[in-house]
RNA sequence: GGGCUGGUAGCUCAACUGGCAGAGCAGCGGACUUUUAAUCCGCGGGCUGUGGGUUCGAGUCCCACCCGGCCUACCA
């Protein structure tokens, strides 16, 4: 597939600009002002210059993003990354020469820079008067519609730079993303957290459940797994003497990837020794209202057609309250399998005849359970088969001290008592290794390692996770993971752009290459993005 | 994995029951010295996702495949 023609018009360009010893792609800028400060400044001296242009110099630099020709003077949009502002380019003021030569290789997408004069136009936008224009890169990919912007879903996705550079809700969302992240690290190095880093190739994956990535590490010559969970590292060091630990990071499941999964997503975990699970729910509390007010300023955040309150506090609900509220099934009286697989086919609930009785439970809980809470709520004390890492109650050991956080119907964060008595420990492994055997592939593999280090001891400690990317589709108010993860995982295409074949015949405007390569036959292979 | 749905110019979208593949923006040429999606005149631009098939004739119908989206399943 060759170049458009656009494209070829603007390689056409570079190769006049190189004729004329003029370099299309200069090492430097030497912008003075950004377009949102050189605006700032002009509001400040502007009372002070009896409707006449600022007459202090200014330089501005940016992409172009709009031109528009009057003939003997044109208009044009630059944008940073601080905002925009209008250049105007006069002919008595340019030169004729040199607004020609603007017309003739200036293009949208370009970044120029301009050496002027501040001053409002007849219509009253603030604007840079022209004296001096130089090409500061010259683009050879045309924008988008200018009106539609890029809205095809899978090309927002694959090129996310044409999607950023086009539509400025998109770079707001990971400017939020940003500022919760930060927020997060501030409300816990405020309160004496520990920021560590722990392994992200693992030998022995656990920490939750799910299908592992595999990798193969040659120097060791042994099979390592990529973090479904930071979770029992984390431990460790609480077992290690740290008091209160956590880390942000990537975990990966080799799992299906829907609106509310991606197989590679950020993670905040942290644990705080001599805490239980009340004591970390009330931190939950105060970290998401913490973050949302850093963030968002706000504690009222639209959802799709809901309003969401985070004023706290939020309602807590039990496990099994829950599950008979919605359901009207007292899953501590209903302890047999085949009654209570009777009774969710009653309901609807999608299970079969052989899953297991605690899966029965969760189906119960997503389905009936989670789409009715939007509003942020807790819910709590899980029954133990769910949870081989938290803390039986003492008072009902078929219960855990657990709770996860539910807001619009998202499942947000999952916390509990840690489970810190080594032969528990070992014993849920061991459930989890019949589960495994029988063939539930997610069930998680025994960490004898992990055991030995609560055999030194770990005190009481509550732990905590919570899915970043699905807190900040809750801020943005965006429906899909896929919009706040910046490079979301696609499928290859099969077919690369094409561009290692169409850009051979330009490779002579590269300077100071006087063989060019192309002429070789060598294959054509490119990555298809 | 299953169901539904989509892929047409650089971008956003049309094209009836199978009958000459179109528009807007962008581009190219021209006019215009305070515009704001500038305006006006003119002109180019297509492997209709890929490969087969049916037909006098396929963007349209059939089959297979590729890549998306939604739902579903899986994801404690």
């Amino acid at each position: 597939m060759p170049l458009n023609d656009q494209q070829q018009a603007r390689l056409e360009k570079i190769r006049e600009l190189r004729a004329q010893g003029v370099d299309p792609y200069p090492p430097r800028s030497s912008r003075t002002l950004a377009a949102a400060d050189a605006v700032t400044r002009f509001v400040e001296v502007e009372p002070h210059l009896g409707g006449q242009p600022d007459p202090e110099p200014v330089t501005v630099a940016g992409r172009v993003v709009s031109i528009r020709d009057m003939g003997g003077s044109v208009f044009s949009h630059i944008r940073d990354g601080s905002g925009s502002i209008q250049l105007f380019l006069r002919r008595d003021t340019l030169g004729a020469e040199q607004l020609a030569w603007f017309k003739r290789y200036v293009d949208l997408n370009d970044f120029v820079e301009a050496d002027g004069h501040l001053f409002r136009t007849r219509s009253g936008e603030i604007s840079l008067q022209v004296t001096a224009l130089r090409l500061l890169s010259k683009a050879i990919n045309p924008p988008p519609d200018k009106w539609h912007g890029l809205t095809d879903v899978e090309t927002r996705y694959r090129q996310r730079y044409v999607d950023l550079m086009t539509n400025p809700a998109t770079r707001q969302v990971f400017v939020t993303r940003a500022l919760v992240i930060r927020a997060i690290r501030r409300y816990l190095d405020e309160r004496g957290f520990l920021e560590v880093e722990t392994p992200t190739l693992q030998p022995v994956y656990g920490g939750a459940a799910a299908r592992p990535f595999t990798t193969y590490y040659h120097a060791l010559d042994q099979t390592f797994y990529l973090r479904i969970s930071d979770e029992l590292y984390l431990k460790r060091l609480i077992v290690g003497g740290y008091d209160r630990v956590y880390e942000i990071c990537k975990d990966f499941r080799n799992e299906g990837i829907d609106a509310r999964h991606n197989p590679e997503f950020t993670m905040l975990e942290f644990y705080v020794a001599y805490a239980d699970y009340y004591d970390i729910m009330k931190m939950c509390e105060e970290l998401i209202v913490f973050t949302a007010q850093e963030a968002l300023g706000t504690l009222l955040l639209s959802w799709g057609p809901h309003m969401i309150d985070l004023t706290p506090p939020w309602p807590r609900i039990s496990f099994r309250e829950a599950l008979l509220r919605y359901t009207g099934i007292d899953f501590l009286t209903v302890t047999d399998q085949p009654t209570l697989y009777r009774l969710a086919r009653e309901l609807g609930a999608d299970v079969r005849p052989d899953t297991v009785w605690p899966r029965i439970l969760d189906e119960l809980l997503k389905t009936f359970v989670r789409p009715e809470l939007i509003q942020p709520t807790f819910v709590y004390d899980y029954p133990v088969a769910l949870s081989p890492l938290a803390k039986r109650k003492p008072e009902d050991p078929r219960l855990v001290e657990r709770f996860q956080l539910f807001v619009g119907g998202l499942e947000l964060a999952n916390a509990y008592t840690e489970l810190n008595d080594p032969l528990d420990q070992f014993y849920r492994f061991l459930e989890q290794a019949r589960d495994r055997m029988r063939g539930d592939e997610e069930a998680m593999p025994i960490d004898e390692d992990y055991i030995n280090a609560l055999m030194y001891g770990m005190p009481p400690t509550g732990g905590f996770g919570l899915g970043i990317d699905r807190l900040i589709m809750l801020f943005t108010n965006r429906q899909t993971i896929r919009e706040v993860i910046l490079f979301p995982q696609l499928r290859s295409k099969p077919e690369p752009l094409g561009l290692t074949e169409d850009l051979q015949p330009y490779l002579d405007l590269v300077p100071g290459i006087h063989d060019p390569l192309a002429g070789e036959d060598f294959p054509v292979e490119a990555n298809s993005g």
